[in-house]
DNA sequence: GTCTATACAACGATAGAC
DNA sequence: GTCTATCGTTGTATAGAC
């Protein structure tokens, strides 16, 4: 086969997390879904969250990549947090990291409470990085904690996904975005 | 008995649906902590479902009070999306509303979708009402839409929530929320 | 490495005695 | 109204053939 089993399973295993999270994705769906028998995943994986484990690193790795691009990129402090805000994003199918934090079965398993919190981790630094430097430059206002205004825009994308899960409407996630935007262009100043 | 059957039931799904969410709270679970039996939550009841509906109405409920107070109450408008954003929570255990959006089967429910929706309508609707006064009043900028910054609100806490869970720890919370206060005085102008 | 067959517990729901 | 006993299904994991 070109494709092994274990990637099979592994791919599979990262849309399932990715549509229904972890409690809610049985080792019966993933081996349905990806035409596989039941020997392989226990011969590959320890079990369901050591296969958890790894697919739910390749979504995070996924994720922080496109949070990479942008807030490394090419621009202002402003710009570079507002193109974060304005990623592309399927808003109904929610944030393959977010949504893992509202779990039970994954804050408790410290191997994927691991991946969930290094995640947040890294892409707060280039966040806090970004605000730090526009405020060295004198772009942002150095009124505020770099540190407080890169949650406030982590939370905006992530509370977003909540508000437009709850109503089954992508419009809720648009407008906490842009009030956001709109915030954010008050804390520019003249350089 | 003081207490009805019904309520105890009632009472400790609250609990648990606030906890671990609708798909990891089974009926095995209320029973043994309500110390009730398996056949009265089934006279009672129509199932598992009608059970969460029921608790999930009532910590909606308290869920909006808390939200209704502050947005109703006196001072400004920043003054009073200021009292919501730094409202006490118990942010590690999550809002008993926001965290039923990330649980699949609950979007799979029609009856207990309907809740989270309304609910989140019902405290959109307080904040878009609290941000519209304020541009009337001349206290906030008018170049804003109202919808937005509300959502934009809501979704701090939201996603406060998010990052603090994944952390396990309520300093994100604290941050996202305090950043958004900041954000909030720069959208005040002179009266 | 991959498969099928099976084990055993927990799930949500029902039956029927009291 | 409340209880215990039981049902059928699904969950995760193991056994063992190929």
């Amino acid at each position: 086969m070109t494709v092994t089993a274990r990637e099979t399973l592994i791919d599979t295993t990262q849309a399932l997390l990715w549509e229904r999270g972890y409690a809610a994705t049985s080792p019966r769906a993933i081996l349905d879904r990806a035409g596989v028998g039941q020997g392989s995943m226990y011969h590959h994986f320890a079990g369901k969250e050591a296969l958890a484990v790894a697919a739910f690193e390749r979504n995070a790795e996924v994720v922080f990549d496109k949070a990479a691009v942008v807030l490394r990129g090419e621009g202002t402090a402003v710009g570079r947090l507002n193109a974060y805000l304005l990623l592309q994003r399927e808003v109904l199918r929610g944030c393959p990291v977010g949504r893992m934090a509202g779990d039970p079965e994954v804050l408790e398993s410290p191997a994927l409470r691991a991946v969930l919190a290094r995640t947040f981790d890294r892409i707060r630094a280039l966040a806090v990085e970004v605000v730090a430097r526009g405020i060295e430059a004198g772009e942002l206002r150095p009124d505020i904690e770099a540190a407080e205004l890169a949650d406030t825009v982590l939370a905006v994308v992530q509370g977003g996904y909540v508000l437009a899960r709850a109503a089954a409407d992508p419009v809720p996630f648009e407008r906490a975005v842009q009030g956001a935007v709109a915030l954010l262009d008050l804390q520019r100043q003249e350089i």
